[in-house]
RNA sequence: GCCCAGAUAGCUCAGUCGGUAGAGCAAGAGACUGAAAAUCUCUGUGUCGCUGGUUCGAUUCCGGCUCUGGGCA
């Protein structure tokens, strides 16, 4: 059976260093699973790997998004897949190392079989979405009652997922979801290995880390962010516009850019945010059975 | 030295016409099927500065003290 390492942990707990070190020993090849190194902007506020890591051992799917494209689980794990075809082909380790929970769990379990939503059908529902919201919901829970509990209307990007498939195929996503998944990768073995690291610990290295990303360069980088993005949209458009200004840190400094923040509540914001998302990435690690079953050691 | 204001949750502050208190943020827990660094849900936290007095009862009213702002000299 083929053997697919993961690494996996919340940000700034070292998978990276650890990843890169474990691939030289085993003849690995690294495969990125983060949701926004991805991108090729901002490579610094998203822990990018630097020159040196990348040529030390093959590394693959990180920075092949523009800052305007948008990318998704299950294209996420069709890339995965390949990439990890290839690296089993050449006889090398594959793993998969990043702190996208999700998108492990949609490699691993696959995703169910919902047919693609058009390019007209989106805009519709955005633009339902964005004018009456409310009407949007009561319609989608007419049909089906049952997502009133499932898919409450907090849960905002749920719901227009779940109206987007309704106005596509006229069906539920439940329907859909009633059906095995579909599998991205066959006849593997997964291993996880989750970084654990005491709460404390973690944050600390949070705030260290920013301060380094700051003195290396993530003002800049997101000052040439800017200038691509251009004069068109303001500095609250762009956030809304741009998938990229998800990354943690991209908004505080564009605002602090602008000089609608200071510079210490730039920091402080970021550095909050991020703390947040740690701790909702040790929830879904220890929560998520599929990951917690793979984990063969705790570190 | 005098006058004024303040002292309540980790922080910023609200409040109690006298019956031991609550918001936001932080923090903690949780959810998660094609936006996931996204999007959401839930939960506390307290010698109400210290010390006397009045009162059945004081964080609240009165006195003294301490500290922190601001003003006057």
């Amino acid at each position: 059976m083929r053997k697919v390492l993961i690494v996996a942990g919340p940000t700034a707990s070292g998978k990276s260093t650890y990843a890169i070190e474990k691939a030289k020993s085993i003849s690995g090849e690294i495969i990125n699973c983060d949701s926004m190194q991805v991108y090729t902007e901002l490579k610094i506020l998203t822990a990018h790997p630097t020159q040196d890591e990348m040529a030390s051992v093959p590394h693959k799917l990180f920075s092949y998004l523009q800052y305007d494209q948008q990318s998704n689980a299950a294209d996420w794990a069709r890339a995965a897949a390949s990439a990890i075809n290839e690296t089993l082909l050449a006889g090398r380790v594959p793993i998969v190392v990043g702190g996208t929970g999700l998108y492990i769990d949609t490699l691993i379990n696959g995703i169910s079989p919902v047919p693609a939503i058009s390019a007209a059908t989106r805009a519709v529902a955005n633009e339902l979405a964005k004018n009456d919201y409310s009407g949007l919901c009561s319609r989608l829970y007419a049909f089906d009652s049952r997502l009133e509990y499932l898919i409450p209307p907090e849960k905002r990007h749920q719901v227009i997922r779940a109206y987007e498939i309704f106005i596509e195929t006229g069906m539920s996503i439940l329907h859909f979801r009633s059906f095995p998944r579909v599998q991205f990768l066959r006849n593997v073995r997964y291993e996880c290995e989750l970084l654990e690291c005491e709460r404390s610990i973690l944050y600390r290295r949070i705030h260290e880390r920013f301060d380094r990303m700051l003195a290396v360069g993530a003002i800049e980088e997101v000052e040439q962010l800017l200038c691509k993005v251009g004069q068109k949209y303001s500095v609250r458009e762009m956030f809304t516009t741009f998938p990229i200004f998800k990354i943690i840190g991209a908004r505080e400094i564009a605002l602090y850019i602008n000089g609608l923040i200071s510079f210490e509540s730039m920091k402080q914001t970021a550095t909050t945010s991020l703390r947040h998302y740690a701790k909702r990435q040790i929830t879904w690690f220890k929560n998520n059975d599929s990951i917690r079953k793979l984990v063969r050691i705790g570190s």
